[in-house]
DNA sequence: GCCACTATCTATAAACC
DNA sequence: TGGTTTATAGATAGTGG
């Protein structure tokens, strides 16, 4: 969008990417904040700029939504009990996470 | 955007709700992709349907994400140092989160 | 590095299959 | 219920201060 087309892909120049991340980021976070009213959707955003700096959006509390997703990757493992039902999901989530087990 | 324009607020329709929400999900996830190849941002993008059914995005991995995130975030809580410099965050975000501690 | 402008590009609300 | 089309709203790339 905007005066010229950009091809997806790491911008080169830090001075346009700053300009860039600066922008799309609050279009982003606009984007899910909508999402969220609209369809009264659960939802977390991320994101970490070049330097490290956080923003973030989150529709509830970013708690409730790492609680939430945890809680499904959890029945996706199906660690303790893989003869269960498993919970349909589009995409590869059913990898193992150790990381988070016991987390909460 | 398209043929009128939507007060941001619940969309009461069901039907109506379900088809802006996988219209504007697949938008977010795409401007998320982008956002996230053009600044070269590590990110994360987590939404729950109203049905429970759960979409994600992230630029590296989820784990990496969330990890980064616990990190920067007990930084923030400063828990057991209260009197070391605090990185500066634009939001409220130095709320405690207990229920993270501890869990890598 | 940040706000304003605006030409253009993209997302999408409705309508239609 | 889920794709396709189309007109329009919205996002933003390039530019200037």
């Amino acid at each position: 969008m905007g005066r010229g087309k950009i091809a997806i892909k790491r911008i080169n120049d830090s001075t346009n990417r700053q300009v860039t991340f600066s922008k799309r980021r609050s279009g982003l976070l606009k984007k899910a904040r909508e999402l969220s009213i609209l369809c009264d959707a659960e939802m977390g955003v991320i994101v970490f700029s070049c330097t490290g700096k956080l923003y973030d959006f989150a529709s509830s509390s970013m708690q409730s939504v790492l609680e939430r997703y945890k809680e499904l990757r959890d029945e996706g493992n199906q660690l303790f009990n893989p003869a269960s039902e498993i919970k349909s999901q589009d995409r590869s989530f059913r990898k193992s996470m150790p990381w988070m087990q016991r987390s909460l």
